[in-house]
RNA sequence: GGCAGGGUAGCUCAGCUGGUUAGAGCACGGCACUCAUAAUGCCGGGGUCGCGGGUUCGAGUCCCGCCCCUGCUACCA
């Protein structure tokens, strides 16, 4: 049994959970699943960074401590989480004591690995008050901040401890080059080669103005203890999960896979393992940046959230339709769009009329010509199929290509395709008037049976509840969820007791 | 501006190293069937393959130019 410790990126607390913050989690979630039905030992860690400037100034303005402030927040991201399904193992806030340990812990161990690598220096820039900020010149027009064009720049120093990025492009030029797997998909690959390729500029590691944060382990010369800046208190957040720097967190360390945005892709790529290669610890094995679901053109942010409320989506088919239609229409190596109109067409065409309803029919048949109970039949070509079809899911599904969520979902439905071309094709309301044709009724049914349990475990990682309800519908024996793929070759429902309930799938009264 | 990717049926997209009538799903029209959530199956209509040149016996597929879209171009996260 091997290990399996994957991550999402920390969401920052600054508002709630939208849809962007969902489509990583679901995305995730649907490879945390698919590994457990491989018999893998899973660990599924999600979080919030809690720390920072905004949340400082939210709090302030609310009348609020910070503490309280994310609190709440990190409440409410639960709550939406476990709503949808997710199925985390661990939860880490970066307001934790242990990670807060583990950050100093990590920064210390630099600071003895890699003595060079934390330096002090002078930053000059362009700080716009308005912002609280410095502001790089791409912000700044005629001499202005753009958010505030009214204010008047100024020029200040801040003394900040500086980590050597630098010193890693060839080590990072290497990794990329050298474990192709690292970071996908290679669009992203390519751009922060090119990205390395131009030169990489230190990067600072601790902040004066920031309160609100990890005290930076060590004080500058002049005695100053800052806070620690963002890649050094959130990035750590998968190593200080594990508990490092105590116990057993070896264990667990290093990550399988960090799957995160298209955006900070170049944090987990770049700044990330140069970390941890300064600090002498293992890197993760790979890093997924996946792509951005669109509204109307736009991507979701936090600006523009409150354009699709999470609630409404969810409440219009229910939490599992939202998880298949996120993860069918929007690529996971790139960005989609979200509409209402593909989302009814998708409920409607994929869940309700092709496989809700093959299940609703072949379930049916075998409780009105045997009595419920699965006969037992010899494999047919829905079989071999379908055995097929199993080899392609997991090529999309195990990350040897990447991790193809949307063509997974496209290869399950081939296989429901064809089953609703073989119950026309044997039209098994035929067979069963003629005794003779006994035998072919059998085959015929059993082999659907064993056509659905399949499906179900196949989609069992993107539909968890849906897939369950099937299950037990089927008369199938334990969880759906502790299925094994293994197994599925060998799969024989002879003497389930099949029990048709509800719909899975029920499409709403047409009005006419 | 530079680098990268893309513009193919109403919509979302496949079309590898150039080769017979350009494909799929959804949507739309007709037919069949009746086990099923009026679901399913079969058949069909529908495309100047962004624009303009060029190479070639032959280009959606190669070359040149142009137009448009998207991403990256590092300290908000």
């Amino acid at each position: 049994m091997s290990t399996f410790f994957l991550t999402t990126a920390i969401d920052y607390a600054n508002g709630d959970p939208h849809v962007g913050h969902a489509y990583e989690k679901i995305g995730a979630d649907a490879i945390a699943r698919y590994r457990r039905l491989r018999g893998d030992d899973v660990h599924f860690l999600i979080g919030m960074d809690e720390h920072g400037q905004k949340v400082e100034q939210t709090a302030a303005q609310q009348g609020v401590t910070p503490q309280a402030l994310v609190d709440v927040l990190a409440d409410t991201f639960c709550t939406m989480w476990t709503r949808l399904g997710i199925s985390y193992d661990q939860f880490i806030r970066t307001t934790d004591p242990m990670h807060r340990e583990g950050v100093r812990a990590l920064i210390e161990r630099i600071f003895d690995r890699s003595p060079d690598d934390f330096y002090e220096q002078a930053y000059e820039g362009w700080y716009c008050v308005g912002c609280e900020s410095f502001k790089q010149d791409s912000e700044i027009v005629d001499g202005k901040c753009v958010l505030h064009p009214t204010r008047t720049l100024e020029r200040v120093q801040e003394r900040n401890w500086f980590f050597r990025l630098s010193r890693y492009e060839d080590f990072l030029r290497d990794l990329l080059t050298s474990r192709p797997q690292f970071l996908q998909p290679e669009s992203r690959r390519n751009e922060m080669l090119a990205l390395i390729d131009g030169g990489l500029e230190d990067v600072s590691a601790s902040r004066s103005r920031l309160k609100w944060g990890v005290p930076f382990p060590k004080p500058l010369s002049s005695g100053e203890v800052q806070t620690t800046y963002v890649w050094f208190d959130a990035l750590p957040n998968y190593l200080t999960a594990t508990g490092f720097p105590r116990g057993e967190w070896a264990d667990r360390w290093p990550a399988q896979l960090h799957v995160v945005g298209k955006d900070i892709t170049r944090f987990h790529s770049i700044i990330w393992p140069a970390m941890l290669q300064a600090a002498q610890l293992p890197l993760p094995e790979r890093v997924w940046g996946h792509g951005f679901v669109l509204l109307g053109g736009e991507r979701f942010s936090k600006s523009a959230g409150v354009r699709l409320d999470l609630d409404e989506a969810i409440g219009r088919f229910g939490a599992d339709a939202f998880r298949y239609f996120l993860l069918r229409e929007i690529p996971f190596d790139a960005d989609g769009s979200f509409s209402w109109e593909r989302f009814e067409e998708r409920y409607n065409a994929d869940l309700a009329n092709a496989w809700g309803n093959l299940a609703s029919r072949v379930i049916a048949m075998v409780e009105r010509y045997f009595d419920g109970v699965v006969p037992s039949g010899a494999r047919t070509q829905v079989d071999d199929e379908d055995a097929a079809e199993l080899r392609d899911y997991h090529a999309a599904m195990d990350g040897t290509r990447g991790f193809l969520l949307h063509e997974a979902l496209r290869v399950v439905w081939q296989s429901v395709v064809r089953g609703n071309e073989y119950v026309d094709r044997q039209a098994p309301w035929k067979l069963a008037k003629d005794p003779a044709l006994r035998g072919d009724l059998e085959t015929t049914l059993a082999s659907l049976i064993r056509q659905l349990a399949r499906q179900a475990v196949m989609l069992a990682p993107f539909m968890p509840n849906k897939t369950q309800e099937l299950w037990r519908q089927l008369g199938a024996p334990g969880q759906v969820s502790e299925q094994r793929f293994a197994a599925l070759p060998e799969l024989d429902a002879t003497g389930w007791k099949v029990a048709k309930g509800d719909p899975l799938f029920p499409k709403e009264a047409r009005e006419r």
